[in-house]
DNA sequence: CAGTAAATTCATCGTTTTTTCACATTAATG
DNA sequence: CATTAATGTGAAAAAACGATGAATTTACTG
């Protein structure tokens, strides 16, 4: 679990980074706009905890940069000093997912934020993903097409189970190379490239299954089914 | 959308009524865990707001209820005088989305149900730009013309696409390097032009399909609609 | 611990996409 | 109207991707 912190009072991301341990996370804590929206284009993150007054920014500018350069998917909680109501609304309605009035209490920062990651993860957080034909089993660690097991192996699985649970999401390699190999470096490879075009092959993802693996140029690869009406 | 309404407290009920009906949703009320049981038998709820103490149970025993024999999918709110922090925790790790302490604000209240909501539906936030007779479906990144999609290379996609989300303004080269290739250096480059060039022509935006799409000299450029009467 | 099979990564080539370049055309200025 | 600078556009060059066989690494077996 990444966790992006985007706070500039050292003494709030010190706190921070204590209680955030106990939710088995990797914090990267950010004190500019500037310095997180650098980091961004390489690194993937599953939470956002932006204080609204910056040095550079604000909370509401960086979440809207957020929402329009990146996936909707990521959950971003505000943390910050501001309480009247206006503004609660305002960062609500522009797309984040809670908001916490300082002073902040450990225990109730971390419940919300468990509540916000469950939402996100919620539904196939194990068990069995549906994505007609396709259905992937991460008991089993099995994909089938039309109830019939695809052979994969191991790390072909783990790829395409990552992109079914993450469909119609703009996926970088780094994040691929990150969260399905473990690898955090900026390598240069194209290790990825070769395993999309197996798992593409094998599981014959195609408009006739109605689902597509596109590549995004220079950038990645996003898995989306196909809206038939 | 159908809301689940669990509140003993009549001028409560009322008062939510009242502000509910602007999400557009029909509320359902009930003032007995029993009542609301009973029912869910045979109804669907798209979401549900618990008060804390009721007169036959609890909200948690009811939420405990819903996550073990519902779909844990459903958002579950609580609204309640409750405010101890032991208890906040309580409700969000047993599986509540957010937690909202009496007296509500009906701005508020709203506004974090939508953000809820939205989490819920898959993020319906990116849809079609109609621009007549062009039509930009930011879903499927696809772009047509009179109903029939249109070959787009992907940067050219991500470039039509923003300029059609910002017609008739006026767009520096370096607005358009900064949004659609995320390039924030000054280069010296005429990328721009060509892809401009070949949008104009891959799309044949001309005044026959009422658009145009204007050089600034020494400037940008700019798409803007005809006005035909 | 060696031999073997399987999985993963690497290397290559053909194709597609993007960028650069060259030159024709258009626009602004006095 | 002439000069200069910027834009339009087709073609070439460069970069990235798709696919597939070869090489390397890993896992298993006796």
């Amino acid at each position: 679990m990444q966790i992006a912190l985007l706070e500039d009072d050292m003494d709030q991301v010190a706190l921070l980074n204590a209680w955030l341990m106990r939710l088995d996370a990797t914090v990267s804590s950010f004190t500019t706009g500037q310095s997180l929206k650098s980091v961004l284009k390489k690194s993937h993150f599953d939470l956002f905890l932006l204080d609204w007054e910056l040095p550079d920014t604000t909370g509401i500018e960086v979440l809207d940069w957020i929402r329009t350069h990146l996936d909707w998917a990521v959950p971003v909680v505000f943390l910050t000093l501001r309480d009247s109501e206006s503004d609660i609304v305002r960062a609500l309605d522009a797309g984040a997912d809670d908001y916490i009035v300082k002073p902040l209490n450990s225990e109730v920062t971390l419940a919300r934020i468990r509540s916000v990651m469950r939402r996100l993860n919620g539904n196939t957080s194990q068990g069995v993903v549906n994505a007609a034909p396709y259905a992937v089993d991460l008991e089993q660690r099995v994909v089938t097409l039309n109830g019939d097991p695809v052979a994969l192996t191991q790390r072909e699985f783990n790829l395409a189970s990552y992109l079914f649970q993450h469909p119609s999401q703009v996926l970088s390699r780094e994040t691929l190379l990150s969260e399905v190999w473990g690898i955090d470096a900026e390598i240069n490879t194209r290790t990825v490239d070769t395993h999309i075009s197996r798992v593409r092959s094998k599981l014959n993802i195609s408009a006739d299954n109605g689902w597509l693996l596109h590549s995004i140029y220079q950038y990645g690869y996003r898995l989306e089914p196909i809206s038939r009406s």
